[in-house]
DNA sequence: GATTGACCTTAACAATGGTTAAGGTTTCAT
DNA sequence: ATGAAACCTTAACCATTGTTAAGGTCAATC
């Protein structure tokens, strides 16, 4: 279907029209609909029908992907888009704000891992109770002698 | 078993202690070692009988997990280690230094897309065909004079 | 008007990282 | 020696993010 000419330029697309352009496959186009992050009509043989502004919404979802974001969190963010119109510059902003700023928070979390992590290349502390890295949710401390010997359970004695 | 004496105090680790000790449920014990993670030996009565070696395992792959390692590829790494005696700190090292790249990668491929969707924000670019977040893999040029529309077809002309 | 490609639905499967349940055995303390 | 707590195995189930298959319909073209 769908011949694209002058003169129907604002049809609109149909399912693998959409998946050709936005790049993802027709089977997904269908699951993001089962999850209520797109939408569309229905021909008159219940084939579906979008709008263009789907190619932009499963853009958006990629770029979610891409931080991070679940589906589930990605549906939430895009049921908020005004639904009356097509959704303008400052409604994406706001999505694009709201991302990233979980992307600084995650990014923020692994430089902080990565920092420790660091620190544990050069002793090999990985292993041992005073690791940064370990401690935090390390229970040890709290069952009885077993668990402040570290260093003296290797045959070697090396405090690894 | 294991009543905590000075005189046992070298006495292999029960499934349960392990759990209590790691923090892990004896349900992912048991799933790390399906996937050959971790390894027992097996009592009298066929029940786990842990080395102690085995809380630094666990430990260590915790902390893959936060890095993000699938644990596959945790099973490769651990499997890397020298069977025939205890790990030590050179060893632990290596894991350490290894999955500290694969952080930084991580890291920096989140930074860069942060970037890009700090420029998204001001401009609320995110749908628009010049945005640097979408371009790579969108194929919309290749595909006829639709493709080329993303500022014309909105009621209203905003270019969002 | 028939063919062919695109589309439809439902259901099952895949990988990841486990948890939960069912039914039976071992270990420990008393 | 017995009762409770911990352990065993197998199998099914959970969420997530889709893909694949089966069987049937629609749309556009020759």
């Amino acid at each position: 279907m769908a011949r694209i000419t002058a003169a129907n330029i604002d049809k609109a697309l149909t399912v693998g029209e959409v998946a050709e352009r936005s790049g993802v496959a027709v089977s997904a186009l269908h699951f993001y609909e089962r999850k209520g992050l797109i939408h569309s009509r229905r021909s008159a043989g219940n084939q579906r029908r979008y709008h263009r502004d789907v190619l932009r919404r499963v853009a958006v979802i990629k770029v979610a992907q891409r931080i991070g974001i679940p589906l589930a969190e990605v549906a939430e963010a895009l049921a908020s888009l005004p639904e009356a119109r097509s959704p303008n510059a400052r409604d994406w902003s706001r999505l694009s704000a709201r991302w990233r700023q979980e992307l600084d928070e995650r990014i923020q979390r692994l430089t902080q891992l990565r920092d420790q992590l660091s620190d544990c290349i050069g002793c090999g502390c990985l292993s041992m109770t005073a690791c940064r890295l370990r401690n935090p949710g390390d229970e040890l401390s709290e069952h009885g002698p077993g668990a402040r010997r570290w260093e003296g359970d290797l045959p070697g004695g090396q405090a690894d």
